[in-house]
Parts: C-alpha cells; structure tokens; sequence
DNA sequence: CGGAATCCTAATGGATACTG
DNA sequence: CAGTATCCATTAGGATTCCG
C-alpha cells in the first residue's frame, strides 16, 4: 500500500522523514546554503566535528537524493565543489523555520 | 563553548535537530496536531507499526521537552490523554513545510 | 585533495512478558 | 488501559589506515 497517510509506514511523507532524520544531513545542507559552493575539506572545516566518513557517506546520500550537486574537476590533486540543487535550495525555508523555532523555544526546552 | 552557530557541536538548534531526529518525534508531533486530544491507545491505534516501548519513550521525552502535555485521570482502567503544548503547536508549522515540500518532490527523490 | 575500506563501539529500536 | 522491564538484533557512526 502507498498512501499519503503519514501514519503508514509506506507513505512518502515517512520516507523523507527518514531520511533526513540523520545527524548531518540537515546541518550540511545549512551550511552549503550559507555559502553557496563549497569543496569537500571547506565543509569539513566548517563542521569540525565530522568524521570523514560520515561527511562523504551523507555527501554522497543527499546526491542520489538530488539535493545536492557534485562537480568534480579533472585536476591533480582533484578539486570537488558541492552545492545545492534547486530542489535542495526549495528545501531550505522549511529548514530554516525549523532553525528560528529552535531559537525561540531553547530555553524553555533544554530548562 | 555556547554559540549559536548551528556548525559548533554546542549550539542550541543542533540540540533541538538531535531531539527530533529520531524515527517517531515528529510523526508523533503531527499526529497528535490533526487530533488535538488523543489517548495513549488512539495514538498506537494511528500510528500502528510502533511498538508500545517506543511509543512510551517518544512520548514521554516529548513531554519532558515541553513539546506535549499529558494529563492522566484517577479512573480505573486508567485513561491518559496526550496533546500539544502552545510551545508544541507553535513547532507544527514549521513539520507542516517540510510535509508539504515532502509531497511535491517525493517522485524525483526516489526515482 | 578527496575520498574508500575496514574495524569497532554505542545507540536505536523491536519483541515479548509482565504490572498497577 | 497504559504503561515497565528485559533481552536482543540492527544500525549509525567514529577512528584509523590506505589509495588514485
């Protein structure tokens, strides 16, 4: 069964829930919204605290989700610019809203 | 360190995204907006493949976060009923645009 | 430089049985 | 009815090493 009901297990609404409830994916796509194009060691430094693998494994996940772009130059040594596709950019309001709620409401919250 | 630069490890909106980011909060959160009032038995009955330990654990650290009420009645059989704080309300337009962005792109997501 | 491969640990979450 | 408690399987994710 495929429903719209996101009480269903099959619906497409879970679906994308569950992929973006991961602990990188939301804070990669803010950060290359930020700053338009990045390579991959500009958003490893701008997240310090992920390993390598998880940034290349989600990099590489929000991809085949069409969220993000991967342009990859034939140079040595290599240079790899991400950035947002315009599906990946339409997402971006939702995520921000999520971001000012999250400012409202921390202290109450973590109190 | 306490900034509020979502890309530091201290930050309170990466707090908040690690609170939702878990396989049933926001599925939860939504349910309990179309219904308004729901007990502890109609929100298993809406939600049918989660198991009676997640749902306990998920409700019970929504409520913790301010994100929901629970108010139980002196009766015998018990009766629980779980709702929105203003608090979690206030959260569920911010879900909504993601569901709706959800819909829209689900097909060239997972194609 | 931008990864991939491997190994390992910690955390998540499911099934089942039991309880006030 | 509305949960706990326990045990277990799966998965997510970190550290390290290596590669084109």
């Amino acid at each position: 069964m495929r429903t719209l009901n996101p009480l269903y297990p099959t619906c497409p609404i879970r679906n994308i829930i569950n992929r973006m409830s991961d602990k990188w994916s939301l804070l990669i796509l803010s950060t290359l919204n930020q700053n338009n194009i990045m390579r991959y060691k500009e958003l490893n430094a701008a997240i310090p605290d992920i390993s390598q693998k998880m940034l290349s494994s989600t990099l590489k996940r929000l991809e085949e989700d069409k969220l993000i772009n991967r342009k990859m130059y034939a140079e040595i040594p290599p240079r790899v610019e991400y950035s947002l596709t315009k599906t990946g950019k339409e997402f971006m309001p939702a995520v921000d809203m999520m971001v000012n709620w999250a400012l409202e409401h921390f202290e109450e919250i973590v109190s």
